[in-house]
DNA sequence: CTAGGGTTAG
């Protein structure tokens, strides 16, 4: 495949200057009659304003240059070509002369149609008070000079004026008025002007259509499509398919989009190059991809829009080899890209972060005169700031003279991406206009660099000060930064906020729900929410599976797994990391052991790193250790870390002590920071007793600058979160934490298990340092200060001690309370002096 | 004379 970068520089031909095209008004489809005049054959062979130049000249030498008709005719043609030059000559011939009305008429049409829409109403202007009244023509390019400049004052002046001369009951003006209404935004108003139509032709109802879909409101379009399918007479042409074809992508909805198409099919509506480009583009966006590629085959990869609609979707879903795939087929075949083009083949250089073929772009952006184009600016400086060429992002940036709020969000998301949130928020402070994007990306910044407080804080002024609403996207984010920080009444707001404020719970957005509230403890909710998504995708499923195992429900999650293929959905590495995780946790070696097999054997998927590691974990929690090792030594990849660590934390359970210090000595080399691995293997060494072995893996840590991170854990009471840390005594309810801590281990017959101490010190301070951990601390404040038989919720920052562990268990028999203890692995669902995890971690 | 898809940032 030829990539885009060895196209740009192999192809002169393709890429060769261009001078910019003439901007053309579309052809109408009708065939106009030919006349037999003269000056309008030779006037209609002329393409360029050179050419129009030379025919005044003739005109002049045969001493016709004051004729009225000649010089009409020659404006006319003028404004038809649309480019500035040509507007300017013409406009020079109509100052010398008489300025009839159809002669403004022509002039307006050409300053609307080049989007000169200010000229077009000056001289709108400039018409009435010369006297000249307009006429039906005249209001149709007036309008049409508004809708494109979404000048709604001038409009409704307009619209005034239509009433007074008596043109409200002409059908075209009337269809203006409706396009300029919904163009303007204004769409009661156009359906009101819609509605008191006496008469309506396909071009009202194509305009009330694309009026809607274009503002977002796509079920209407689709609606109103099928009552004008139904009431009328009027016939749908190629122009209303595009509208209403757009509108089903816009609605990914496969269904209706599928019966707009079987329509097209059956209708005999001439099908063309605009209307395949939308039908591609709408079976992508509703995610079907087959389709899409049928019709692309089909229709060749000559057709420039069918190229810009394939490759725009496929960047959207970051396939940019993809994108960059169809647009070298494209130029192959001698296409040359435009902008729209040149938008995509930008931002898949962005994706990919190769700053080479950018530059290999924006040199054709340069050479071809799009960088007067802010969306092409803004889509150079996001693939220079990915790059990470701040400089050259920031040049052309200086540049700009139309900057958008797309230009500095462009800038805040590129500092993000380079992980300078300080710069990022500077940037947002000072921005002269944010919309939701802008909040969506500094918060998302903020979680991404797992600043979930202040992502919540940032949100929350987003609403109170700003009011500003947040969407589907805000949510995302502010759901994962809760899940991090396990606050379950905070979650239960979340949820509550979407459904009152109707924000549209898609799969995406309820996936993200569904993994909070595992998260905070609650998988109730989050299958209920999955029970209520529409369509479940496989990560919709991989969280319903994470739920379960997460919650000590292996049995459900693997039934899920299983009910998910039997829907025919294709598992991929993440779900099968689901479904072996809940096997290990659940203990259910057998049906562990038959998915990893079935993962490449039967569904394709190949094994990677995790997924050994899930089943050494398996294997391990099994007691199988042998098998184990055997399964980490055949691995097709050197296993890492992450890996030996299982086996670590099994070896610890099992208190295979040999194995153990196998493993911590790989890790060692592997990952010699990982204070985790010394922890555990200590943790080993004191279960045996081998405090001599205890010591030297202290001094090893001490001797590396190594330090145990202190353990901390969290507890939410009535919304206000709480922290301990392992031997702080700073809360100011600590005389009644310790009572009640001497409580539990006095009258509760909690006999401390000292080997959870590392250090050999005498009893009493083991003693006294087990009962400061942190949990501990969190859960005899929870004991205290909540209500009872309300469940307590504490997450920790490390794996939870065994001791804390037995003492959570003895705690929530005696006081008849369940405890859900989240820590860095998993989660321990505690009640009745059981634990989900039946006692292994 | 009036109507058209794809358009960058999260």
């Amino acid at each position: 495949m030829a990539t885009l970068g060895s196209v740009l520089y192999l192809s002169p031909m393709v890429f060769a200057t261009s001078t910019s095209r003439p901007f053309l008004p579309r052809q109408s489809h009708r065939n106009k009659p030919t006349t037999n005049n003269p000056i309008n054959n030779s006037l209609k062979k002329c393409t360029t304003i050179h050419e129009l130049k030379l025919f005044h000249h003739s005109l002049a030498k045969q001493g016709l240059d004051n004729d009225v008709s000649a010089i009409t005719k020659l404006v006319a043609r003028s404004c038809e070509l649309g480019t500035r030059e040509s507007l300017t000559f013409a406009r020079k011939l109509f100052d010398f002369s008489c300025g009839s009305r159809f002669m403004h008429n022509s002039l307006i049409r050409g300053y609307a149609s080049s989007g000169l829409c200010e000229e077009a109403l000056l001289l709108f202007l400039r018409m009435m008070i010369d006297g000249i009244s307009p006429d039906k023509y005249t209001f149709p390019f007036g309008l049409s000079a508004c809708a494109k400049s979404r000048t709604i004052r001038d409009g409704v002046q307009i619209h005034g004026l239509v009433v007074k001369m008596d043109y409200a009951k002409d059908l075209f003006v009337q269809n203006s008025l409706v396009h300029f209404y919904a163009e303007c935004g204004e769409l009661i108003c156009a359906r009101k002007v819609f509605d008191e139509m006496p008469q309506r032709n396909v071009v009202s109802w194509t305009s009330m259509i694309c009026g809607y879909a274009r503002r977002g409101f796509a079920k209407e379009a689709v609606d109103l499509f099928f009552e004008m399918m139904r009431s009328e007479d009027v016939r749908p042409n190629s122009v209303t398919m595009v509208c209403v074809i757009s509108a089903c992508a816009k609605l990914e909805d496969l269904g209706t989009g599928e019966k707009v198409h079987a329509f097209v099919s059956s209708s005999g509506v001439e099908v063309n190059d605009l209307m395949v480009s939308a039908l591609v583009d709408m079976y992508m966006k509703c995610n079907d991809n087959d389709t899409a590629k049928q019709l692309f085959e089909q229709y060749g990869a000559r057709n420039l829009d069918l190229c810009n609609a394939m490759a725009s979707n496929y960047v959207r879903r970051g396939l940019a080899k993809e994108a960059l795939g169809v647009l070298s087929l494209m130029m192959d075949y001698g296409v040359r890209p435009d902008r729209i083009s040149m938008l995509s083949a930008i931002a898949c250089c962005s994706q990919l972060k190769n700053v080479l073929w950018g530059k290999s772009c924006h040199g054709y952006v340069l050479r071809n005169g799009f960088e007067s184009w802010d969306n092409i600016c803004n889509a150079l400086i996001d693939m220079y700031m990915k790059c990470g060429k701040q400089e050259t992002a920031f040049k052309i940036f200086d540049r700009m003279l139309n900057k958008t709020v797309v230009t500095w969000n462009t800038i805040v998301a590129g500092y993000i991406e380079n992980g300078d949130v300080d710069a990022a928020w500077e940037t947002f402070k000072t921005m002269p206009e944010k919309n939701i994007v802008s909040w969506n990306t500094i918060i998302g910044g903020l979680v991404q660099e797992s600043m979930f407080e202040e992502a919540i804080e940032v949100f929350r002024s987003m609403q109170s000060q700003e009011g500003v609403d947040a969407d589907g996207v805000t949510m995302m984010s502010i759901a994962s930064a809760c899940g991090h920080l396990g606050a379950l009444d905070l979650a239960k707001w979340i949820y509550y906020y979407i459904e009152k404020n109707r924000i549209q719970l898609d799969v995406r957005l309820g996936t993200s729900l569904m993994d909070m509230f595992s998260r905070c403890g609650d998988p109730e909710t989050a299958m209920s929410i999955f029970d209520g998504l529409a369509n479940r995708d496989v990560s919709a499923w991989t969280a319903a599976i994470r739920a379960m195992a997460m919650s000590g429900n292996a049995e459900r999650a693997i039934e899920l797994f299983h009910e998910m293929i039997e829907q025919g959905l294709k598992p991929d590495g993440v779900v099968f990391v689901g479904a072996l995780t809940a096997c290990s946790h659940g203990g259910l070696v057998q049906q562990g052991k038959e998915i990893f097999e079935s993962m490449k054997k039967v569904h394709g998927v190949c094994p990677e790193e995790v997924h050994y590691g899930c089943m050494v974990d398996l294997l391990g929690r099994a007691g199988l250790l042998e098998e184990a090792l055997q399964l980490i030594n055949s691995m097709p990849k050197e296993p890492n870390d992450v890996i030996w660590n299982s086996l670590l934390a099994a070896c610890r359970v099992q208190g295979d002590v040999e194995m153990a210090a196998y493993a911590a000595g790989k890790i060692q080399v592997l990952a010699p920071e990982r204070t985790g691995s010394y922890v555990l293997l200590s943790n080993v060494y004191a279960s045996a007793g081998r405090w001599n072995d205890v010591a030297k893996v202290r001094l090893s840590m001490k001797e590396k600058g190594l330090r145990k991170p202190p353990g901390t854990s969290l507890i939410e009471i009535r919304g206000k979160t709480h922290e301990f840390t392992s031997g702080d005594e700073s809360h100011p309810e600590m005389p009644k934490i310790e009572a009640m801590l001497d409580e539990v281990s006095r009258e509760l017959g909690h006999v401390p298990d000292l080997s959870s101490v590392l250090m050999d010190v005498d009893e009493q301070e083991k003693r006294f340092m087990l009962s400061r951990h942190s949990e501990k601390l969190a859960m005899a404040f929870g004991l205290i200060s909540s209500n009872k038989g309300t469940r307590i919720r504490i997450v920790k920052n490390l794996r939870v001690c065994s001791d804390c562990h037995t003492f959570a268990k003895l705690a929530s028999k005696v006081y008849n309370r369940e405890i859900v203890l989240r820590d860095n692995n998993r989660f321990h669902f505690i009640s009745q002096g059981k634990c989900s995890c039946n006692d292994f971690w």
